[in-house]
Formats: structure tokens, sequence, C-alpha cells
RNA sequence: GCCCCCGUAGCUCAGCAGGAUAGAGCAACGGAUUCCUAAUCCGUAGGUCAGGCGUUCGAAUCGCCUCGGGGGCACCA
């Protein structure tokens, strides 16, 4: 919608430039907004503003020639205003013709291809298999998830992908406690290790292998039973986070494992190639990488003393092999806790000789569960802290993906779960999906008062007058901005405000105007606008994976 | 000590590629239901945008400094 009117007002600068009332050795960037009140105008732009300097003039006597040649069959009023703004007001028909035009696209409404197709990869979560997932997982799940779907819609080639780090020391942490836990059930006396996995869940899973294996480890050694209880602890907690991110309304196009990178020796290689760049020292019997000549603060060791690689040395192969896979830009979430691998991170694809640029590492902050204003203790004991599963199984997946994706998520962010689980308009999740089912139920009593409403029919939208409808229509039609705006920034916290603007506008407008009436044109022109609202409440909610009921 | 994030109404937060009189929800107070879902709506009140300096026609927004909160600074992940 903006760029026709960029388009409009570049013309006029032309057309002032012919005349000779302005100089434009080049041509602005031309910003439109909305004004700051509705009353003033459908778009503004500061244009006057910008030009002052380099045309040497005053700010509204620009504004003026330029609002002079502004010409454009769907304009209804232009305005000087303020120190140099030019308000315009644009013709009801220029907004109808969209809004026909929204509702067609229907389920597709909102896209757009300002991403032009570009190769996009977002990899999230990728918490280690050694535990459940716990809120904070969530927020980086939901977060992930919908930055995907976002994406997608505005026309970037997304792929998504879980990043499991199935080697390494953690899980042989995770293979010993199961099976000390294992022979602890089968009434040995085990003093457990404070440094190992003390929760709970490791000693469902002891049991599981005795259900499953009965007493064939007990009398082996231990060399002899951990590979076994690594990989059977791996595949069952494995199992347990597909299980919680499925129902959590989240799937993943690619699960990478990180042991694959050592099975093809891509590990090596690409320390190899590493050091065959100069990038690669040897020091205190350890491997380093250069890091610190690209902006780290220091260098990193990618090979312990012991000949073990650390997962820094891994991600290095690994974000290589995404960048071999033709990806053009990596997004990577994480948890707030590891900002300090960024700067490594960013070394690695600077000596692989990428524009770091391509790279875009998301700090999701954390999440305090607050439960009638108080916090809950997350991990109190060793072992003990709220899961994800918890969360979702008080709450419900609508209302906890809708909290984890309502803050911007580089900020801190307070749940409320009493908040959540309320079905007051102060629960904004409860409060949108009202919207939605309200509109349905409007367009149920309309077929029960024999209304016949076919919305491919060439409803009559001239009965549209109020300025409410069309500040709701405009609503409407920034729906597709808003998205390419989020996926630009990769700011999901806008589509819920954006929501949440819109919908209250409908509850405003619903309480002032019936929709069904005896004036049978305004009632189909009323039920098109509806639907168009119904539908982009779909699409939004759509993008952030929340369910959009039709009766409550 | 160094690095990252945050500080906007009593509370939770928007706004931040600079733009007009800084917004919303909650809480507080006052109203609205013969009518498509009152699970809603309307109104009132509430501000040193943490503070200071700078950049500019213009700063909540950009830069520097100070203060306050959180998180990092591993041959752990």
């Amino acid at each position: 919608m903006k760029t026709v009117i960029k388009q409009i007002i570049h013309d006029a600068l032309e057309k002032a430039q012919q005349a000779g009332e302005l100089e434009l050795p080049s041509f602005p960037e031309i910003v439109v907004e909305k004004p700051k009140d509705e009353k003033m105008g459908d778009f503004s732009t500061n244009i006057g503003m910008t030009l002052a300097k380099s045309e040497r003039k005053n700010p509204k006597t620009i504004a003026e020639s330029v609002a002079r040649h502004l010409k454009s069959g769907d304009l209804s009023k232009v305005e000087v205003a303020g120190p140099g703004f030019i308000n315009i007001k644009m013709s009801q028909e220029f907004f109808l013709k969209r809004l026909r035009n929204a509702v067609s696209q229907g389920e597709n409404f909102g896209s757009s291809d300002s991403g032009q197709g570009t190769k996009v990869m977002i990899e999230f979560v990728s918490a280690n298999p050694t535990g459940p997932l716990h809120v904070g997982h969530g927020r980086g799940a939901a977060v992930g998830d919908c930055l995907a779907r976002i994406m997608k819609k505005a026309g970037y080639d997304l792929s998504t992908e879980y990043y499991i780090n199935d080697v390494g020391n953690q899980m042989n942490f995770l293979g010993r406690s199961t099976w000390l836990r294992y022979r602890e059930l089968k009434g040995e006396e085990i003093e457990f290790p404070e440094d190992h996995y003390r929760g709970d869940y490791i000693k469902d899973i002891a049991q599981e292998v005795i259900d499953q294996k009965g007493d064939v480890f007990l009398n082996k050694s231990e060399e002899e039973c951990i590979p076994f209880f690594r990989r059977f602890a791996k595949d069952n907690i494995l199992k347990g986070i597909k299980k919680d991110l499925s129902e959590f309304r989240v799937n993943f196009d690619n699960w990478f494992s990180e042991e694959s990178l050592y099975e093809d020796k891509s590990v090596e290689n690409a320390v190899d190639w590493l050091k065959g760049q100069g990038h690669i020292y040897e020091k205190d019997g350890a491997v380093w990488l250069k890091s610190s000549a690209f902006d780290d603060d220091k260098d990193r060791v990618i090979v312990k003393q012991t000949g073990e690689r650390t997962y820094f040395c891994s991600d290095i192969a690994y974000h290589q092999n995404k960048i071999n896979r033709g990806f053009k830009k990596l997004i990577n979430l994480m948890g707030a806790d590891h900002h300090g691998y960024v700067p490594r991170m960013e070394a690695v694809l600077e000596a692989m000789g990428y524009d770091k640029k391509i790279f875009k590492i998301l700090l999701v902050q954390f999440v305090s569960l607050l439960r009638a204003g108080e916090k809950v203790s997350m991990s109190t004991r060793s072992g003990e802290f709220e899961t994800l599963e918890d969360v979702v199984s008080e709450v419900g997946v609508d209302a906890t993906r809708y909290f984890f994706l309502m803050r911007s998520s580089d900020t801190h962010l307070d749940f409320d779960l009493e908040l959540a689980k309320k079905e007051t308009p102060d629960n904004p999740v409860f409060y949108i999906q009202y919207a939605h089912a309200r509109i349905c139920s409007i367009f149920r009593a309309a077929e029960e008062n024999g209304v016949i409403w076919d919305s491919s029919a060439g409803v009559d939208l001239a009965p549209l007058n109020e300025d409410e409808e069309f500040a709701i229509i405009q609503a409407i039609l920034s729906f597709p901005e808003v998205v390419e705006k989020s996926a630009r920034a990769l700011e999901v916290h806008r589509i819920s405000h954006y929501l949440l603007d819109l919908v209250s506008r409908f509850h405003g407008y619903y309480s002032r105007h019936r929709v069904i009436s005896d004036d049978k044109l305004l009632t189909q022109a009323r039920l098109f606008l509806l639907d168009a609202l119904r539908i982009t409440i779909r699409n939004g909610f759509e993008l952030m994976g929340i369910s959009s009921p039709e009766k409550m």
C-alpha cells in the first residue's frame, strides 16, 4: 500500500523538478507513515523536512510545492501541516479495491515477495539431549518457529533445523548417570556424583532399561555398559524432546546430528582447511583458533590437550556445512546466557572468508514464571525446573505460544501463569480469539436470519461509510507490511501487537454498529468487511501458531 | 576489570533505519446490556521517556559518560 503512495510522491517530485521549483540533484528516500492522529489523513510524508537542507529552503515551502504536484485519481485530499508534513487522504475506492483483493487472497493474504526467495536457515532450540525442555527452550522454540512462519510468508525460502549435540563429555555423563540409577534401582548402594544428571527423568529412563533388558548389565564393567546407556538415554530423551515440540506445534525441517560431522570427516576437514589458511596454531598441547584476529576477545581452543574436540570445533564444521548447502543467510537463536559465543562464531565465518553479515545470532532473553505475582523458583535444587511440558499442560499451547511471542525477544519476559489461564479480556490471547469467535457468531446469526452471504459474489461495498470502518480497513490492509517488517527486523512480537490493535478496533466497532440489519446492502457490505477481518486474524494467528476458534 | 541486554504511567510493555501534542493493556475511579456472544464497550486520571553532555531545523529514538537491574567472561555446553 505504501509503495503506491511513494510512487505518487515520487511523480510529484519529478514534476516539481521539471517546473523548476526543486533542484533535486538526487532523489531522496521517500518515507511514508501514518500520521500521529488518524484524523489528519491516511498517510503522511516528511519529504519537506528531509529536503530542506539540500534545497536550502524552508520545509513548508518545499512541502507546498510537492503537494501542488501530487496527482492521482486515488487522492481525495492533500494538506500541508505542522513543520512541513504533507498529509494525504485517499479515496474510499482506493481502499475498497484493495480490500476486495485481500479477501480474494484468502489464506494467502499477508504474503509478499519481499524476501525474494533468499535461502535462509533458522537454527533454534538445539538443546542438548540430556534432559527435557524447560520454559527457556520453549520461548526459543516459539520465537524460532514463529519467525520461520513469518519469513516464509514474506517470501524467503526458509528451512528450520535443530542441531543435536550428541557427542562429547556430557553424553558420557548422561550414560553414566543412567547406568548408576539402573544399579541403584537394582538395589545397589550408590553414591550419586554431584556433577552428574540428577533429575528424576534419569531414574525413569533407568527403569525403562530394566523393563526392556532386565539384569543383563548388572555384572558388567563400566566400559561395557556405558555405550549402551549413553545411546539409550539419548534416544529416549530426544524422543521426548520431539514429542514436546510437536505438541507445541513446532516441527523442524531437519534434525542435524553433530556426530554425523565426525563420521563424514567434516570436522577434520574444516580444521585442516583453517590450518592451511594459517588461522590455527598449537599451544600448551592444545589447538587454538586465532579468533582474536577477527574481533573476538581471545583465541579459542578447538582441540583440547586430551585430544578431544570442543563443541566450538564441530560448530565450525557445522556452519560451513550450512553454507555449503546453499544458505545465504544463517540465523541462530540462542539463550541470552550464550551471548559470549557471538563474536567467536562471527570470527569463524570471517576466517572462512564469508561476510559475517550473513550470520545473525538472535539472543532470546530469560523467562520468569509468575504465579499470583510471585516468581516461581526455577532451579532451587539441581534437576528441578519448570519444564515446557508442565507449562503447556497447565495453560495450553495457544496461551503459552502467545505469551512467548508477545514481547520483544530481547527483553526479559514475565510469564504470568494465572493471567494466561484467565478467560477475560485482560488476557490478550483470549481477547483476540474472542474477536474471531464473535465474528463467526455474527455469520451464524446472519445465516439463521436468512441472510444469503456469498463472499465470491461482487458485494457492493459503497454502503461502507463510517470512519471507523475505514480505520479497520486500513488496519487490515497494513497486515502484509507488518509481516514484511517483522521478517526484516526479525521481530516476532510485532504480529501480536498488530492483532491486538486490529481486534480492539473491531470490538469497539461491534459495540457501536450493528452488522445485520434491515438494510440488506449495508448488511452485505459489513459482512464483507468482517470476512476480511476474520481472514486477517486467522492469518496472523497462523503465523504465531495459534488457533482461531469459531466458537467460545 | 572487560563484554552483551535492559531502564518509557503505580504494574506489564509498545514506540527506537530521528519527525507533529510520547501510546496500549492492567490496576484506580465513573458509566453503558429491550439489539448479531457484556467473554464486550465508552470515559476520567496517571509521564523529568533513569540522569547528564553532545550531534541537528528536530532526540524516547543516534553518540559519549554516569547510575541502576539482569547476564556473560572455561581446554563446560
